[in-house]
DNA sequence: AACTGAACATCAGTACACTAACGATCAGTG
DNA sequence: CACTGATCGTTAGTGTACTGATGTTCAGTT
C-alpha cells in the first residue's frame, strides 16, 4: 500500500527547474536592492563590465559572452546607449559590425557599481555555511558549462 | 607585485548571480525541448499543477505558492484560460476572488505533460555525478527558503 | 448606516529572453 | 565580375517578471 497511485505525487518545490527559477528571481531582487540607486539591471551590468574589459567588442561576441542572443542584446544596448553610458560606433573593416565602447560616464558608473554588486553576490550565498558556498559555485559552474551546446 | 590594482579583476563568470541566470536560461530551454510539442511554458506548468492539486484556489494564493506576484499571474492565467485549459469562476463568498479549476482538457494535458517534464528535470542535473545531485538540490532549496522574506 | 483600511484583481509601463524573418554586407567561388 | 552562402544587426511577435496606480469589494469600527 505504498506508492500505487503516485501519479499525482509531483512535488513542484522539489523540481530543479522550479527552484532554479525561484533562486534567479531572488538573485535579481537582491542585486536591485543593493544597486537600486543606480537603475542598472544585472544584465546591463554584465554588458557594461564586458565592454569595459574588451573595448571595441562587437554585439555578437558580447551577446555570446554573457549568454544572450543578438535580438536580446539589441534592446539592452539601446537602453545603455540612450543613457549615454555606451557608444555604438561603426567598424572601419566591416560595415555590418557595431563596435562598442563605454563613455566616461559609463566607466564612472561601473566603478561606483562594483562594490554594491559584490555585496549583492555575497548576500545571495550567505544562507549557506561558508564551506558549502564554494561547493555550490563549483556545481553551478559545472551545470552551466556542461550545457553550452 | 601581486594584486595591487585588482580593481578590474571582476570575473563575471565567477559571480553567483551570473551563473544562476545562465542556469535558469538552460533550465527553461531544456523544459521547452522536452515538452515543446505541447506549447506550455515552465510557469504555465507550475500553475496547472498547483490548480490541479488544489481546485478552487484563488489567484493570490496560487501566485504566492509558485513565487509570482498577482500582476504576473494574471497574464499567465489569461493564456491558459483562452486555451480552454482553466476556468476562472467567481467565488460565492467573496466577490473579489476568482476561483480556479482545470477543465477536462487541462487535466488531460497535464497528465500528458508530466513524463516529459520529469525527463527535463532529469536532464538538468545530469552533468553532475549522481551523488552530487541531491547535494545540489539541498543547497538550492536552502538558498530559496532562506530568502522568503 | 457611513467611514476606514485592508485585500483582490487588473492595467500601464519597463526590462529581459526567445524564435523567426528580414536587409545589408562580406567572403569565397566559378 | 556576378553568384552564393554565411554573418551581423534589427524588427516583429510571444511570454515571463517586476513596480506602481486604479477600482472594486470586504470587514471592522464608530
Amino acid at each position: 500500500m505504498k506508492k500505487k497511485s503516485s501519479t499525482k505525487a509531483v512535488d513542484l518545490h522539489g523540481l530543479p527547474g522550479h527552484s532554479i527559477r525561484r533562486l534567479h528571481q531572488i538573485a535579481v531582487a537582491i542585486f536591485l536592492q543593493e544597486t537600486g540607486a543606480h537603475g542598472v539591471t544585472p544584465v546591463q551590468y554584465a554588458a557594461l563590465q564586458t565592454v569595459a574589459d574588451a573595448p571595441g567588442i562587437d554585439q555578437r561576441t558580447l551577446a555570446r559572452s554573457i549568454g544572450l542572443d543578438t535580438s536580446t542584446i539589441a534592446g539592452v544596448l539601446d537602453r545603455l546607449e540612450s543613457r549615454g553610458l555606451l557608444l555604438r560606433g561603426a567598424s572601419p573593416d566591416d560595415r555590418r559590425v557595431r563596435r562598442l565602447t563605454l563613455t566616461d560616464d559609463g566607466r564612472a558608473l561601473l566603478a561606483v557599481l562594483v562594490p554594491d554588486m559584490l555585496r549583492a553576490q555575497q548576500r545571495m550565498l550567505e544562507p549557506l555555511p561558508k564551506p558549502e558556498r564554494a561547493e555550490f559555485m563549483r556545481m553551478l559552474h559545472a551545470l552551466v558549462t556542461a550545457n553550452n551546446e
